[in-house]
DNA sequence: ATCGATAGTCTCTAGACAGCATGTC
DNA sequence: CTAGAGACTATCGAT
């Protein structure tokens, strides 16, 4: 019979004998012995493997395994490897935020893989889940002390192990400072290893000096960086460099392209559509150079385009913010960390030794480099102090981000609604069984709770009676939203306002105010425009806050009336990438508060339901029917409607010719339309 | 009066997770 | 708190 390890060998190796490394001998043994494992090592050293033996394993014993990822991407990325391997042997499902699953998932398939806010909110439903669940991989698991989405996993791992305590944990990470202290947490074997399969040579950069990570001076250069990336890429590698800011990283390529030898390149890069596009119209332009960015004001598109170029060769320098530091696996020859300051909450400060370590781990690509090269740049003796310090001292601790008013309101009432803590009591154990509590004492985040329980009964989304703790209506509307209760809380508020009040901008003005609703930059240009919305909708901003959740709904308005993405982008210095990701997070809570409102405030849910498909398209609601026809979007829509096609009725009576006239429909695209608008009725939805 | 060099001052700043589906005209 | 680049402006002197 085929072993797990047979299987593994035969997708990693093709079946031959190779010997596998240490660390992942020893987490094998741990794993045959049904033990939990916290593996620490170095980016790129095989974790992967560790945890795809365990699945297999379960899976051979017709057990189910749940693979928890920090981000969509890289969930995509394990569901497709996970299922090339258990291809015959067991089923896959991707699991995450837009893609409709349902919640019987984890009945219908052996392997979950799902982002963990994915796997948090199927547990605001019903933490029972873990019951059938063997296998817990928890990758990345130093993210648990991210300051936003840590207390995510914490939970998570806390949960899990009170459901089922006898759930096998594979957590994998990067290198932990304090991997004993987590490990005992988890209850794990931990695994530790600083062996790197490509080795990884540190220098600096600090006045015109390149030196070794001894602080020794090896060579000096006049040019700065642009004469060492040409360096590298003449000695065929290709080189990842970090900067801190979009505009730098975009001014970065530009020069580096300038400076390119086309002759070097093949030009065979195919050229991605710019559609008005002015990130890729740039792009476009320096990719022919082997040059291209990276940062989130990308849409999903360019970046996919900019990854797999740089995958396969045809790029050769990606600068980039710090999307690229902990997302897909994307290792280049050569890093250069340009930025070692970032600016938030009104300061600039260090970023820490982790993220540099993040970045730092992208050097070398296995296989095809024999080591990887790191180059830390350094404009001042602050930053030299810096990089002493990653070097003597490495890392800092994880540690829990638990400890905020917001985040254990936000768990509080999810540990409620889903009956898992029905008293005050109960609470107190489940918040005393969180890394917090071990890292902070027992006992420690007991006035949270209280205040927290507090807030939630006076604003009716939890009752007591007695010593019970129970949700009302509206605490488990949000629960199993998935919102902050906060952001409920606006939205009924909301609520209260007069019919003639409540226009499509207050309402979005409103929704950018919740707290999840990543808001827009506001910049000085911005305030004349600002404040005629502000007259519009008859509110007058208390602070940045409210500037910044104008300028965000003014955009979304926009979006929804239809204005072209190129004029959006120009207009509020934003990129395709921004309108993208803050009309989804808009579609999510209008949804939310359509559900809500179907409770609270009836005759609203529809006119909510309807914004939020606005929202989504990009459209007036005159188009909405052409909008379901696949094919069509929010342009052609348009186009259809001014030429008289106004409902999919009117274009199933029509003809190819008719149609086909139109700019921007091919005779194929026509005759598809046509198709799918028979099927169709007229109804908007 | 106009131009321009220079120094001083102001402005700006990364990322990315989640859900629902009766409902009106 | 642990920033630094680039745009903008004031100032003053040369022509």
């Amino acid at each position: 019979m085929e072993t797990s390890m047979d299987i593994i060998k035969n997708y990693y190796f093709s079946g031959k004998n190779v010997s596998l490394y240490e660390h992942q001998k020893k987490s094998i043994d741990e794993i045959d012995e049904g033990r939990s494992v916290l593996v620490s090592v170095p980016t790129a050293s095989g974790k992967s493997l560790i945890a795809y033996y365990a699945i297999i394993r379960a899976a051979k014993q017709g057990l189910k395994s749940m693979y928890i990822c920090p981000l969509k991407a890289l969930a995509r990325e394990k569901f497709d490897e996970l299922r090339a391997i258990g291809k015959g042997m067991f089923t896959v499902a991707l699991s995450v935020g837009d893609l409709d699953a349902g919640t019987d998932i984890i009945n219908r398939f052996d392997v979950i893989v799902c982002t963990s806010e994915k796997a948090d909110s199927l547990m605001h439903h019903n933490p029972d889940y873990f019951n059938d669940i063997a296998v817990l991989v928890l990758d990345e698991i130093h993210n648990i002390g991210d300051q936003t989405r840590g207390p995510t996993l914490e939970i998570l791992c806390t949960t899990a192990r009170i459901v089922n305590p006898d759930i096998q944990i594979i957590a994998l990470s990067a290198t932990l400072q304090n991997a004993p202290q987590i490990g005992e947490w988890l209850d794990a074997t931990v695994v530790r290893s600083d062996f790197r399969p490509v080795p990884l040579k540190k220098f600096v950069i600090f006045r015109d000096k390149l030196m070794d990570d001894e602080f020794q001076q090896i060579d000096s250069l006049k040019k700065d960086i642009y004469e060492l990336i040409r360096k590298i890429l003449y000695d065929g590698g290709q080189v990842l460099l970090f900067l801190n800011t979009r505009k730098r990283a975009e001014k970065f390529a530009m020069d580096i392209s300038e400076q390119m030898d086309e002759r070097m390149f093949p030009s065979s890069i195919d050229i991605i559509s710019e559609d008005g596009d002015r990130n890729a119209e740039v792009v476009n332009r320096i990719a022919k150079k082997g040059v291209a960015f990276h940062h989130a004001g990308l849409n999903t598109r360019i970046r996919t385009f900019v990854e797999e170029n740089f995958k396969s060769g045809r790029i050769k320098v990606i600068t980039s913010t710090p999307t690229l530091a902990a997302g897909i696996n994307l290792p280049a020859r050569a890093v250069i960390i340009r930025d070692l300051t970032r600016f938030s909450d009104g300061y600039s400060s260090y970023i820490s030794n982790m993220e540099i370590e993040q970045m730092l781990g992208r050097a070398g690509r296995p296989k095809y480099d024999d080591h990887g090269e790191a180059y830390i740049y350094c404009p001042s003796q602050g930053a030299i102090d810096k990089v002493k310090d990653l070097f003597e001292n490495g890392v800092e601790p994880v540690v829990s981000a638990m400890g905020k008013e917001k985040i254990v309101r936000f768990n509080t009432l999810a540990l409620i609604s889903n009956h898992f803590c029905t008293t005050l009591d109960s609470l107190y154990t489940f918040f005393d069984s969180t890394l917090y509590a071990s890292q902070n004492g027992k006992g420690t985040l007991k006035d949270y709770v209280d205040q927290v329980t507090g807030y939630l009964e006076n604003y009716g989304f939890i009752e007591t009676k007695g010593q019970i703790l129970k949700a009302e209506k509206l605490g488990t509307i949000t629960a199993n939203l998935y919102i902050d209760p906060e952001t409920a809380k606006i939205i009924v508020d909301m609520f209260e306002e007069n019919e003639e009040e409540m226009s499509v901008a207050r309402i979005l003005y409103n929704i950018c105010k919740t707290p999840d609703i990543f808001t827009l930059f506001v910049n000085r240009d911005d305030y004349e425009s600002l404040s005629a919305f502000f007259d519009e909708i008859s509110e007058s901003p208390e602070d940045e806050d409210d500037m910044a959740a104008g300028k965000t709904a003014m955009l979304l308005l926009d979006w929804i009336n239809e204005v072209p993405i190129y004029e959006i982008e120009e207009k509020y210095s934003v990129g395709s990438g921004d309108i993208e990701s803050r009309k989804s997070s808009a579609e999510w809570i209008v949804m939310a508060a359509s559900r809500l409102a179907a409770e609270f405030r009836r005759e609203l849910s529809y006119p909510l339901d309807v914004l939020s498909l606005r929202l989504k398209e990009g459209v007036r609601d005159d188009i909405m029917s052409l909008i379901s026809i696949p094919g069509v979007g929010r342009v052609r829509a348009r186009r259809l409607y001014e030429n008289g096609f106004k409902k999919p009725s009117d274009i199933a009576k029509s003809t190819v010719q008719n149609i086909a006239i139109l700019r921007g429909f091919s005779k194929t695209l026509a005759e598809n339309i046509i198709k799918s608008a028979k099927t169709m009725g007229d109804s908007s939805e």
